[in-house]
DNA sequence: TTTTAGTCCATCTTTTTTATAGGTTTTATG
DNA sequence: CATAAAACCTATAAAAAAGATGGACTAAAA
């Protein structure tokens, strides 16, 4: 499963991505719409601000926007930003690659194979999905 | 990811596959041929066994073997089992659903179809693929 | 110069995960 | 029947991760 964090930050940017229009955005406002600590999401809105994914401005008038279209933006960056590996083992993670302590081989281990195949599925949806195909539909 | 519990029960059943024609398999034997703490692993089985998944035998001679053939036991049983939701959000599991409390209508919330999908790609392999598919490769 | 709002960093609590300890029960076998 | 082997069971501890909070600092607008 997704931690609170990741899916807090996926409530984050369809709010955001939904009013774009209105220029920086409260990270109070996010919040209270979305039912979201305005602490927990502060620290979420940061780390997303400094991946270069949001932007934001101080003072009066200030808040949070997108440093890009939602098109532009695929879930699994999310994913790995803040959650970590997409694959289930870290025998087959493409990002966060570890070797299996528990198997002779991983070329032969069946169990590599299989996992390599669901990674390969979710990928196939998270690196092409992007923001823009979670806002809520019409 | 997979928790260490889930990752180890698939390389103790495997070992298990693999040494049918033995009869029952001490614990120490199947730790120090995964490299997997004894006293842990002890607790894996005892879980598997009382999901009906694993037989045991105690006493001299004893020790634990497969109550249904490598074919029967699907990898996602597995996972539910020791690891709980295999969906990446708790409003598209189907063992384990929950409510989102971010959003207001499931119905037409964009996230909840996307992560629908990858729960069904997912699935699609994990439901199918069973213990026999993760055996060593000849 | 006051107010608003993001920034930064530290800490804290709770939960989950991982691991260990130690006694109990069952069973084969000599 | 005595002994040793091996699983069973329960509790607990240690470590890591997740979730949440507090307060001082900085930038910008009015």
């Amino acid at each position: 499963m997704l931690s609170k964090k990741t899916q807090y930050a996926f409530h984050a940017l369809i709010y955001l991505a939904e009013n774009v229009d209105k220029g920086p955005i409260l990270i109070s406002e996010i919040a209270a719409e979305k039912s979201i600590s305005i602490k927990f999401l502060e620290n979420i809105l940061l780390e997303l601000k400094n991946a270069g994914i949001l932007g934001s401005k101080k003072g009066k008038g200030g808040g949070y926007y997108l440093m890009r279209t939602p098109k532009e933006i695929p879930l699994a960056r999310i994913i790995r930003l803040l959650d970590g590996p997409i694959a289930l083992l870290p025998c087959v993670s493409l990002n966060y690659y570890e070797r299996c302590e528990n198997c002779k081989d991983e070329a032969v281990c069946g169990l590599h194979e299989v996992m390599s195949k669901v990674r390969d599925a979710t990928l196939k949806l998270l690196e092409n999905k992007s923001l823009k195909d979670i806002l809520t539909r019409d």
